[in-house]
DNA sequence: GTGCTTGCAAACAGTTTGCAGATAG
DNA sequence: CTATCTGCAAACTGTTTGCAAGCAC
């Protein structure tokens, strides 16, 4: 993971730097999703920017993530059954690995994906320009219970 | 692959043994979905059954779409930015190979994908019941263009 | 002061549901 | 005959958009 402050004074460099404006809210909204691990959804992203500033509304969220997505600096991870969620920390694409029980996301290490990705663009012909891994699973936690 | 007309009426039997009616409807349905491999949406399958049955519904593709997924024999690719695409002929979890361009999807072979589940499962400590590996990429079809 | 951003509400798209009439078994 | 299925339309959910007022620069 990368270092949360560091990472934060990096997504508020590029902002400038494009010239967009710095309000509180998407001062605050960048910081969550600089130190996020927990791959949160807009909607949790939208109640905790809530308690900060009460009169906030999501499309204040959608609308910033968007403009971070488009800049390549957070990660979407669409779910069509459920809430997005979005990674603001390590915003390329790589695998999840995903509690089927509590929904937790965490990031394993998973050294044989770049092979796998050669192997495949060899047997097939496809230039690989991205993937989606989501491996799915019960956590330590969950398999205590 | 597996031969349509044996999956067609592998799923005929299932859909019998279980009581369910076969209405000309889930019959032509069915038969689309035997037949698949080009992974279709649902609005696709509406609008081939259509072809047959003019008053058809958009809910009877639903509804016949989430009964052969509760019995586990549709896969269900779900892509939150877009429709959802539909296996009937390999409903069990495998990777598929995205064409960014002309939204294609096609199956391939990936040896890797066993050996790095169990890498980790190993590493996390979770136990691994699933997973979603799309590989994107420029057909060779598109790549000449 | 300028024009990007906010925050409200309405629109949107794909999917799901409720229900009355049709029909497979 | 009767319980399931169909097909219409309305509801639902997460996300996006339009727009007037607000505020960063």
């Amino acid at each position: 993971m990368t270092d949360p402050q560091e990472r934060f004074d990096h997504l508020v460099a590029r902002l400038r730097e494009r010239d967009h404006r710095l309000t509180p809210q998407r001062i605050a909204l960048v910081r969550l999703l600089a130190e996020s691990q927990e791959h949160p959804s807009a909607a949790h992203l939208y109640s905790q920017l809530k308690e900060q500033f009460p009169t906030t509304s999501q499309a204040t969220v959608y609308k910033t993530l968007a403009l971070l997505k488009e800049m390549g600096e957070v990660l979407e991870l669409g779910f069509s059954d459920d809430d997005n969620r979005y990674d603001g920390n390590k915003p390329y694409p790589h695998p999840h690995l995903v509690c089927v029980c509590c929904r937790r996301i965490m990031d394993p290490e998973v050294a044989l994906l770049k092979t796998l990705e050669r192997e495949v663009a060899e047997l097939s012909g496809y230039q690989i320009v991205g993937h989606r891994l989501d491996l799915y699973g019960i956590c330590p936690d969950c398999q205590r219970e």
